[in-house]
DNA sequence: CTCCGCATGACTCCATCGTGACATAAAGGC
DNA sequence: GCCTTTATGTCACGATGGAGTCATGCGGAG
């Protein structure tokens, strides 16, 4: 699960991002709304905590800009104190919820986890491809009916790439969408992790689950197998 | 890939299309507004970068003049200042998006690679021709309903070829969309992948698919078959 | 008939991918 | 608090398939 954390303080973005990520969540923050916005735009992200007053554009503009682009993912805005938001103008512009600081983490991390349940209900996204199925909100992956156990990433590899079940992701394509935005590091890695993830989840005999285009990337098997 | 800058500051246009034939794209400079419409006019343009003050004629009209005449490429405005551009008007007149000047060249390489990708995938090119099929997002081609086994680059050659079915394309045009760019080969590695095509699409009785005109190159069956 | 452009099969080399081993960092048990 | 376990990412090496080169043969155009 990606989170984009748009927020200019650095002592809140910090706490933020370390207990989500604590969490499991893969968190990108940005500390301008232009910044914000931009991100948003190219990444792909299961939710955005977005703060209001920022530097560069604020949230209400960023958030109206990225619902007139169509870009429906879930927005959770942030105000610094009560009254600086006004609710309906923030709720008008396509935000989902509101939360006004100070709040607590464990309110933040239930109205995110509440607005993720949403989105998936309103979006529901493939979850089942062949006889893999994953479930997003428990983190759980089933080969067959049954339970195969797998870490964070490797869930979130996998999740990846039944969300694009069929396509042929190139493994730049799999960096971004799982791992920080900051990531520097060896796309080697893609090629890791899908290797530990064929080890537990495919099918110890006949075809792979999860396909190699050389010189593409990977495709996972559709709903043909 | 095949850029046009339309720039009048010869600073940046130096430095910018240095950069970006560094990256290999093939870049052709306009100074003036007029020049720059005609030659987006003219040529074929994968991306425009577009600077709003112009002489001759503002970026803005050069924007809204191509939209009007159904030049639907995407459109990189860069602005010298912010304030300068009134960001509504300049996306309202079609732009893609926007940049304010001054850019680092990473984030002006990031914007123009996530227009392309953007391009790409919104592109509603023709992807079938006779009971030839190729699906560029699984990466998979077919004939006459059966899947038919490519390799990256004869997957490349022969979406190229679709995309301009009917038409002659000549061997160098092939290397020019296929190996984008600076590919200082043998220009008969076009020859050769068309042989291999051929080999594997083409229907073992009956006309070829991929039919030579001798001295002005190839051209790939249309609709009739 | 002759020439030039195209077709084609064989061959080489290198980029890409797969994998096991290892360094670090975080989590958990005692 | 210390030690063990698990997870994450790095690295290097080996295997392999495909990209590109080349030489030769063919055939249409003039």
């Amino acid at each position: 699960m990606k989170v984009l954390l748009v927020e200019d303080d650095v002592k809140i973005s910090a706490a933020v991002s370390r207990g989500l990520r604590a969490e499991g969540f893969t968190v990108d923050i940005a500390m301008r709304g232009d910044d914000g916005l931009w991100m948003a735009t190219e990444g792909s992200y299961d939710i955005i905590l977005l703060d209001i007053l920022l530097p560069g554009r604020n949230g209400y503009q960023v958030c109206a800009t990225l619902r007139e682009a169509g870009d429906w993912t879930p927005i959770l805005m942030l105000t610094a104190k009560d009254g600086e938001l006004d609710e309906a103008e923030g709720l008008d512009t396509g935000a989902d919820d509101y939360l006004t600081k100070p709040f607590s983490y464990p309110v933040l991390l239930a109205r995110i986890r509440a607005l993720l349940r949403r989105a998936e209900k309103r979006d529901p996204a493939p979850v089942v491809a062949g006889d893999l199925r994953v479930d997003s909100v428990e983190r759980r992956c089933f080969r067959g009916g049954f339970e195969v156990q797998l870490t964070t990433r490797e869930f979130d590899v996998l999740h990846f790439l039944i969300r694009h079940a069929g396509e042929v992701v190139s493994k730049l394509e799999v960096l971004d969408g799982v791992w920080d935005y900051a990531f520097a590091g060896d796309p080697n890695i893609v090629e890791v992790y899908v290797g530990r993830l064929r080890k537990k989840v495919d099918h110890p005999f006949g075809k792979n689950a999860i396909e190699t285009v050389r010189g593409a990337g990977y495709r996972l098997a559709g709903d043909g197998g």
